[in-house]
DNA sequence: GATGAATGAGAATTCATTCAT
DNA sequence: GATGAATGAATTCTCATTCAT
């Protein structure tokens, strides 16, 4: 009696809409898996667009959470990309869902500008480790926003190929490419 | 005037699934913007669902044509990069529809087999090249699909950022990502 | 605090279904108005439904009690008159919202028939005083039923006005309206 | 095959508005009695709430129509009373529906202010006789908007008893109810 | 007794698809 | 061949009613 049915929507939400994409989840889908009456949603969630921008927001808050909580300001910038890289690989083994949802649900048919600037604020802390890599004459001298995509892609792509496929994670796989990322990164 | 009723709704559709996705894009909608009438549409593809598959393979085997015609079968593994690096930038260049088209919708949920092996056809070129890097000892040590996300995945993320973004295309960034990409593939 | 809930909700009902119509109002805007839980509505009456009979019959039976009590037996048919549509505007003017409630819901669909006849037998005393009147030669020969609208349709019609529109009410208003539907109904 | 559906739609939702009201009328009711598909209504109007402006501003522009055309501007005003009285008569004897219609739904919660202003056009008419009548020294001198209903609701109320009750409709009855009238609104 | 969270039947509306012209 | 009006199944959302607290 004391499931918190506002948090089974979230997850039921979260997962159908990973899985099937906002537009071909329907709300009864969600009623279903999530185990409540399809009026239930309505009474957490004002429609299916702000139960999409909830659900987007608490994701993102959660990656920025992992990504910045115990961040070694002072530490090498090799030890700072382990610590980014790190946190975003375990975000993605704990809630791959989360983390496919986030990245798939980028546009702004849908999310509020609240939601966008949130993610903003999170591509925002890579930025700055970007920057300073480079002043630090350790990163290479490219736009940020063109680096950040060696590694944060490359994981993205690295989590729905062990989906699909057939390739196992291994903390071994994942040191591996962290390594390669970080060759992609840094001046020879 | 003889204008190719067929080519038109296929370029429709992919401009618009591109941008607001497939469950999002009505069929009246690809109806007006290639200018014919709703029913036309369905004097060339079965359904939508046809239409979408149709798309995906001309998209994919179009993707395919690129990376293998004029591949430098005996040239160095980092010519082979250069050109298969180039050739996804260019294909990005003059289509980026289609290479976020074929990105984004690579899900079994409406592609039928034959376009999914489409796929895997061109990600089987992909690994083929990565596994000669690998024979030659030139190539890092792992998985292949763990591999091609490092160029792949960050490829269709700058694309993302130059598409939504501020960050200007030049040959000169392209060139810098390569270097970059190739350096997180090679053994040091 | 011993607020009578049941009369609550009948205030609250008979001020929404008069305003936006009985199919327009929710229950739950109704517990609102009446500041009760949605709930307690339905400890005083079975359903919706039940409510607005039991409010009809209580409105109807209300004015039924105004325009019979005191009723002039022995007067002129003048005087009768005068006792009835100065009752009739007395009790629009202090309960408008019944008046018109009444008036706006004597629909079958809704009312139940021991609801319908309650009003008939309100509309069965203005017809004894018609026919009455027209015993004694005063009242134009018409059927009665053709004859009470013309002061009962008046007023209706005129409490509709002065709510909308900018027409003030006053006791000189009403004589002199008074006096015209007399004249509309005795032999010159 | 020639059948106009925008007129079967209109006249199906007439008949189920002036029966129901307006939002115990399904459109599937309408699409029904109407003999269309549902989704069809929304190929001619909007949605349901323009669907009943439309017919709204329909009917008060016959109603209109009929008051003002052939007006015997230069005629007594007994005789132009004639003609209001006569023309309201007779819209109500061969479109009950529509002036059952127009005069249940005049309320601001659905109607938009261009279908409520059509309603004032044809009430400011109504006012305009009475003023004249005033200043021949004829009616009687109240406010206009407090002397139309002596005819207006009169009628109004004459076409519900003669609908729900076995009063008989005959063109003497109606002669007879205009006489009373009359008598109601002039000086005596 | 009172509450309001939960429900699901039913409402308005959309859209893939058909078919007469 | 081409069209777009017509359709009805499916979708989002509302609300009368119930029932555990």
């Amino acid at each position: 009696m004391t499931t918190n049915k506002r948090e089974n929507i979230m997850i039921a939400s979260l997962m159908l809409f990973t899985e099937r994409g906002y537009d071909a989840t329907t709300v009864p889908m969600i009623a279903d898996k999530a185990q409540v009456g399809a009026g239930t949603i309505y009474r957490y969630f004002e429609n299916k667009e702000v139960l999409l921008n909830s659900l987007y927001r608490e994701c993102v808050e959660q990656l920025y959470q992992r990504l910045t909580e115990d961040f070694p300001v002072s530490a090498s910038v090799r030890e700072q990309f382990h610590h980014l890289f790190q946190r975003l690989i375990h975000f993605g083994q704990e809630h791959r869902e989360k983390l496919t949802f986030i990245d798939s649900h980028m546009e702004p048919r849908i999310l509020d500008e609240e939601s966008q600037n949130k993610f903003y604020e999170c591509l925002g802390f890579l930025q700055k480790f970007i920057i300073e890599g480079q002043q630090q004459g350790i990163i290479v001298q490219l736009h940020p926003d063109a680096l950040i995509p060696i590694f944060y892609g490359t994981i993205i792509k690295l989590f729905k190929v062990t989906r699909d496929g057939d390739l196992e994670e291994s903390a071994d796989l994942f040191a591996g490419i962290e390594e390669c990322c970080w060759n992609g990164l840094k001046i020879h």
